[in-house]
DNA sequence: TACTAGCACTTGATCTCGTTGAGTGCTAAT
DNA sequence: ATTAGCACTCAACGAGATCAAGTGCTAGTA
């Protein structure tokens, strides 16, 4: 799932030498404390002269892996150490007993409504992760029909329910100008319901389009009519669905030291748009992706790391879930927690849909 | 609309007294800086010399309107003094026409879900203030029903549909033994329609018990379902609906000084139904009402202001809205706003309303 | 040749200790 | 009753002094 084989082409990068920034990373991640030889030198795992890891430190810091604050103080691994260190993880997939359960109680009974199913992820990996935590609603684009609904609710104003098979329920406020009789309204969700069940959103959203133009000779009432509200009713006007909890947790934790660093990211979460757009833009790939530091497209996400991975059922990505850290998370620990939600959720989703 | 009135009962407070008083609050609301004798003795409003005022000052921290952090500091209202400039403060209920036009942009053209209407509010007012912003959804006990409609998505799960006719819609999910089919489903809902359109759901739920205990004679198979599915529609899970904004700006501004403060706050902001329990009762009384510091009833709201009012439609009291923000808040240009702010959504959703 | 021990050097962090300035309380004068 | 004057308090600030952790370099050793 994961790439793990070590890219050792243009970094020329010995075991030991690999080992010395395995250590650096390790303590890191741990402490949030820049490292020095000396440290390291009393480490189990590297049991090394500090002079020589001073040696190797030099090397690694040339290459791009180790910077300093200062030229007094120990040496802190860069984005460039990260994503080296996560490439050649040897992922151990092994959860904790106890993590999978906290993990499975996303879909705990009682919990019917997606809506729901979405939410209860995001505060679990929240919580499990102690980082900021977003899912995306099902797309709709890719959802297919399973009801479409006409509600009359007064003179003007007709309710669209929208229920989707992947269990996801809208509702929409449409005007006509002229009035309809929730008789004619029935009959023409009775239409639409025929002609468009178990069809993608988008194919009923083309489609409908198509027939407008098609069909014009055999124009009757009931179609016209089922043809405009239809097209009102499909139209892409789906605001930015994102379930989002724990951005406190960044705020509160120290990993981010200076709480102006925080102030553009918070800003960020503001923008739910812009989220999404993040988010949208990984979902092609697949299993577990990890975006550090400047690997990340936008801005406000330069001094962050982001994980993501989807959730699908069993024929369509639905959505993606994923954590914002620091990006001196523990990789180890953050990788197989958001690798098995979104599999949770996946089940549970699946499980939930009407098919 | 506010108690206007100067309680000169128990603390008698001359006219100059109350004038350093004020004094000390404006400067403090403005600054967040401790207050000492020489400065205020500059300010225009209070042409008196540094020993005098200090004097009146030492009168005044005894009474408990000031106190100090250190002996040789200046001084700092008390949560008392700010209660008591509260009460006799000569509300400028006047609003700039720019403050004015931005409130009413929550209702802007376009904007035709409730729900909509009550996010905007809460995004506006967040912006304005600069503090955090809350609003209850409207209370579905005291809304009347508008439609109920029941639509069957799988062989034992049913989707219903619940329209206030405040224009709240609500949909649930609910799972059925047995196999209903959509025809049948359809003469429940016209049943229910019918019985219990206009009816308050408080009503309704307490109706629907009646009726099982009433009508034991004539139970035919229609009444008998519509009374168990109507039970199960109306069933109190209703999840606390609350919309919040701008608890971020609370975060930066660096009105709270101790971030440690800040930490209880934002956990306060994190449990939903605390702050609705909160907002709910002080839902009983009329107009703009302020809590602060130590008289709000919730821990987590100690070291707060809570500003909120209601909104409403022509026949009943729907919600609440409110703003959290610290202490020393600008009263004079908070409490218009979310007077102004209350009223304007009032107006909003009795337009919106299907009456 | 590869590693290590030792040493001089750098530098942020911490502590101490005056100095400063805004503020108070009290007393005496108006 | 008000005010001017004065002694006193105390956080904040800055300048050194000291410390500790760390580096780089050189020379010695297996």
């Amino acid at each position: 799932m994961l790439r793990s084989q070590v890219p050792e082409s243009q970094n020329q990068i010995d075991e030991r030498t690999q080992l010395v920034l395995q250590g650096i990373i390790d303590s890191y991640i741990e402490t949030t404390e820049p490292v020095g030889s000396r440290t390291l030198s009393k480490q189990r795992a590297t049991p090394i002269s500090p002079a020589t890891i001073r040696n190797i430190m030099s090397d690694l810091a040339e290459l791009g892996f180790l910077t300093q604050t200062h030229t007094s103080a120990g040496r802190i691994p860069t984005g460039k150490a990260f994503r080296y260190y996560v490439d050649s993880l040897a992922v151990a997939d092994s959860l904790t007993e106890e993590l999978q359960s906290s993990i499975q109680k996303l879909s705990a009974k009682g919990v019917s409504q997606v809506e729901e199913l979405l939410s209860n992820t995001t505060k679990i990996l929240a919580n499990l992760t102690q980082f900021a935590c977003l899912v995306t609603a099902p797309k709709t684009a890719v959802s297919r029909l399973q009801r479409i609904e006409f509600i009359k609710v007064s003179t003007s104003k007709i309710l669209v329910i929208l229920v989707s098979k992947s269990g996801v329920v809208r509702n929409k406020l449409i005007e006509m100008a002229e009035e309809i009789s929730q008789d004619f309204l029935n009959s023409i969700s009775a239409f639409l319901n025929e002609q468009f069940q178990n069809r993608s959103f988008q194919e009923i959203r083309d489609q409908i389009l198509e027939s407008m133009v098609e069909d014009k000779e055999r124009y009757d009432r009931l179609l016209a009519q089922a043809v405009r509200l239809g097209k009102k009713a499909f139209e892409v006007s789906d605001p930015p669905e994102l379930y989002m909890d724990g951005h406190l947790n960044l705020l509160m934790s120290k990993a981010f030291g200076d709480h102006n660093d925080l102030r553009g990211l918070m800003s960020t979460f503001e923008r739910k748009g812009q989220i999404m757009e993040v988010l949208d833009s990984t979902m092609q790939a697949d299993g577990v992706r990890i975006y550090i530091g400047v690997e990340n497209t936008h801005e406000g996400l330069r001094d962050c790391t982001l994980v993501t991975a989807n959730y699908r059922n069993e024929n369509n990505i639905l959505g993606t879930l994923g954590v914002i850290g620091p990006i001196h998370m523990d990789y180890q620990r953050i990788i197989p927690v958001v690798d098995y939600t979104s599999k949770i959720l996946s089940q549970a989703i699946t499980r939930h849909s009407y098919d």
